[in-house]
DNA sequence: GCTTGACCTGGAGCACACTCCAGGTTCTAC
DNA sequence: GTAGAACCTGGAGTGTGCTCCAGGTCAAGC
């Protein structure tokens, strides 16, 4: 039996983990730790058990990323993937689960955008400090 | 010897590591656990040794809080407080620090906005795959 | 002066999100 | 058909930022 075909029949055009980690800028170890935690459900396998991604694991992980720097814990992920594993049935469960991190993504881009404003000010007194003699992007005094 | 009196003197008023957790969000065990990893000057104590925080501990502590909420690592803002130890001498390295600090942030700002922007998109599909019979603020129907 | 809650220290423990490792199998190019 | 790179698994280890604990000392009200 030869090995290494990309599943029952080769259709689609499908990516190695090492494609996928490049693609994504996550490692291999990760991409493994996620698919065993559950984020991404079980990728198809050549006949040598080696993982072959399909389009749509690579659309899901990109949004599971989207998730992840909007700061969604691997746990709020879990919840979110099985109920997608579940179908249509959890579309309002998921639907309200984005909504509420929604919202707190909002609270923490105010919260951000306040933090931002005092660096600004503690900036512009280091300044005041320094005579205005400094500018950004040259070190060196005129 | 009486204890308890606020240091050799009594000047301005001083606030209780409790005081100052309840005002700041952070509980005693991080206060204590910023001081002694340097974030915070060691503080005053009573004759009985225990602290007591001036206005400039508070404001101090106010600005490591924006400088963590935009993402610093203790051990940034380990070097930053050591800087500020140094004196005057190092205010051009506090202000080199804090600007690549603020730079990185505006990528991350930008990064966050472009994945809220994906949540939005993902939200807006769910709503059309329930009919646009959900409004967010009522989970009733009408 | 005594009780009770607040506070002290040093050090261990924990949650999170990976990251690394050992020991083995598979794939690709020659 | 073989060398070397890529991949596999289960499980241990790591860095970060706290958090908890034991065993005490201190402070404030009665």
């Amino acid at each position: 039996m030869t090995s290494g075909q990309p599943l029952g029949g080769g259709r689609e055009p499908t990516l190695t983990i090492a494609e996928v980690a490049e693609r994504t800028g996550l490692s291999h170890d990760t991409l493994r730790y996620y698919e065993k935690a559950g984020l991404i459900a079980r990728v198809g396998r050549t006949t040598g058990n080696q993982r072959r991604y399909e389009a749509a694991d690579l659309a899901w992980l990109e949004f599971l990323l989207r998730l992840r720097e909007t700061g969604m814990s691997i746990a709020d992920m879990q919840r979110f993937a099985r109920l997608r594993a579940a179908g249509d049935a959890t579309v309002a469960d998921r639907l309200a689960m984005l909504r509420e991190h929604r919202a707190e993504l909002a609270v923490r881009m105010r919260a951000l955008r306040r933090s931002a404003g005092s660096l600004d000010d503690k900036i512009r007194h280091y300044e005041g400090l320094l005579g205005g003699s400094e500018r950004p992007g040259t070190g060196e005094p005129a």
